[in-house]
DNA sequence: CCCTTTACCCAAAGCGCTTTGGATTTGTAT
DNA sequence: ATACAAATCCAAAGCGCTTTGGGTAAAGGG
């Protein structure tokens, strides 16, 4: 069923039943009526190739995901997305995910764009000076990011302050009468990993505690990772008596390690993760419950879609930015140093 | 950049350019190649849009993922989108997911296929008389649907022995002596659900074990379910000696409330997971190692982009379909049930 | 040397929609 | 009744690509 047909069958023209079913002002109430009756009834949608070819909007943003490297499509990404989708379906946009398996990324965006098959794009984890973003801005592509980078051509983003999180744990940890606090970060070079790094370097220089590099690991976040750094951790002299984990898969496996050392969380070592908010896997139900510096992604996916609604609106995008605070939830799983009784 | 100029500046038709461009034959050697370069530097790349409306094809396919329902964007769901983009990424297909927000997922099926975005769909997550896959074989709309149904209609469909995979792990943990043995399932009406269950009685029913309802939960897969039941389980007279887990994020919550109670993984309870192997929650690595029931939801992924590609080049549904073994995998976290010393 | 193949290239007709620029009808004030 | 504006509706021109149905020049056969 096509427009033609619908015209015809409904003795109009497909200019009246187009802008009857787009909402267009000149077109009579009850005509209207009448049109949106019979799409409804003969199952008429439009093609949205043609509309797209007509109209130069397309009704979707883009996302590229690496499917091989470390950012690959994990819990964060699917969390992420949820939010997204939950805000951009409102307004009928989809998104489009364009996986990348050579890592030339560059190329991946710039065919995103010249085949116009998005009006606009996400992208996420951001190096310190990230060139997809300096490439997107250039071009004038409309896009947002998730994270920051330091790119002087103006474009709209939004971050979590990673720095003030790390320092806020760290100092958190020092309160309590910590001097060995190791990190698991996230992988080198990305921008939230080295905002964490700089909180944490931060807090223990204002105290005067010299920073030792076997006390920062940086790599994926996974539960193996977690356990595998936290067991090396352990076998250092002195090893640290609390470990900040950067997701809470990591935490996970930082958890194992230390129980598996007879230690109790907490007690003879504590752990700060920080906690995406994932539905499936709750900081407050572990035992013990865990500290966490906390900040949902998938909320952090809903604003992002609304800052892109407003960019395509043709709100400039320098003015579109915003760096969400990060709460520090105390709760069991860290507490002043306890000897081990050995 | 289009067509037409990048035509004019080489002195060709538009015809020429296009065929060289799409690789036909109809066109010299050398020309293909200036053509080619061209294109390559002025960046050119067809108008998507454009390109699909004058095919007929879209070169995406389809996923309407429900945003607030249980079966909503988890890890399961990322996973199995990773694996789907591995293969699909190689014949430049990409994905359009439909967020789906109030639950009328029909009329959500409907659109896509009417607006014409997606060359086919997948379906997951199907109920025991799915009328998603009544619809599209019915509207012989191409779609492969992952898991399985009780629906007439040809259709192509993958699915792992769920049924298998239970009826194993339970036989597994009544050879070890377990008289009472549990289940945290998915929720009621999913197939996957349904075929779980009816594995798990099978292999009680061929030992004459009666069943106990209580023993069989029915319920989204998370940390915080695999707890709460399990605390459940535990204080029941006589309670449960083992536990299957739905998922790998239900363990973790089953092993904490085991471990809360001061009981052993292995010993007093004994656990099996069922396992769809993520990459950063890895069942060999646990405390103790897990026993799982094992199948790659990514691989499944992977798979079904295959079978997707072989519906587009016109095999006939009905002669693609696939049934998966999973293997049960034996580690520490079951063993004969040890009677606690109290 | 003429005629038939190939090989290569082109003009123009869609694909199904939106939108411009008018045409027609209706309503309202003169 | 006449004029003018407002309300409706329409025919046709794109949007940028693929593809059909020829053309023309070079190559091969008699």
């Amino acid at each position: 069923m096509k427009l033609k047909e619908l015209a015809e069958r409904l003795g109009l023209s497909q200019t009246t039943v187009s802008r009857a079913l787009n909402g267009y002002p000149e077109v009579n109430e009850a005509t209207r009526e009448r049109v949106n009756k019979a799409a409804l009834k003969f199952g008429y949608s439009a093609n949205a190739n043609a509309r797209r070819l007509a109209m130069g909007r397309v009704g979707a943003i883009g996302i590229v995901v690496p499917i091989h490297s470390s950012e690959r499509f994990g819990p964060h990404t699917s969390e992420f997305l949820s939010g997204l989708a939950e805000r951009v379906s409102r307004d009928e946009i989809d998104f489009l995910i364009t996986p990348l398996i050579n890592n030339d990324e560059i190329s991946a965006y710039r065919r995103l764009i010249s085949s116009k098959r998005v009006d606009a794009m996400i992208v996420s984890h951001p190096s310190l000076v990230d060139e997809r973003v300096a490439m997107l801005a250039e071009a004038q592509f409309p896009f947002v990011l998730h994270g920051r980078t330091n790119i002087d051509t103006p474009h709209a983003w939004l971050d979590i302050d990673n720095k003030g999180a790390f320092y806020q744990a760290t100092s958190h940890l020092l309160d309590l009468g910590h001097k060995h606090i190791a990190m698991i970060d996230g992988l080198k070079g990305f921008t939230f990993s080295e905002h964490r790094e700089e909180g944490y370097r931060n807090a223990l220089n204002e105290r005067g505690i010299s920073i030792d590099p076997n006390f920062i690991v940086h790599d994926c976040f996974s539960d193996e990772i977690g356990f595998r750094e936290t067991q090396r951790f352990l076998s250092l002299k002195p090893h640290p008596t609390a470990i900040l984990a950067g997701s809470m898969m990591t935490a996970l496996g930082v958890s194992r390690a230390i129980r598996a050392r007879g230690y109790q969380l907490g007690k003879e070592v504590s752990i700060i993760a920080h906690d995406d908010v994932f539905p499936y896997l709750n900081a407050s139900n572990m035992v013990p419950a865990m500290t966490t510096t906390r900040s949902s992604i998938r909320a952090a996916g809903t604003r992002i879609a609304e800052m892109l609604v407003r960019l395509l609106d043709g709100e400039p995008p320098e003015t579109i930015h915003e760096v969400w605070p990060v709460e520090l939830i105390l709760r069991q799983s860290s507490g002043p140093p306890v000897i081990p009784a050995k």
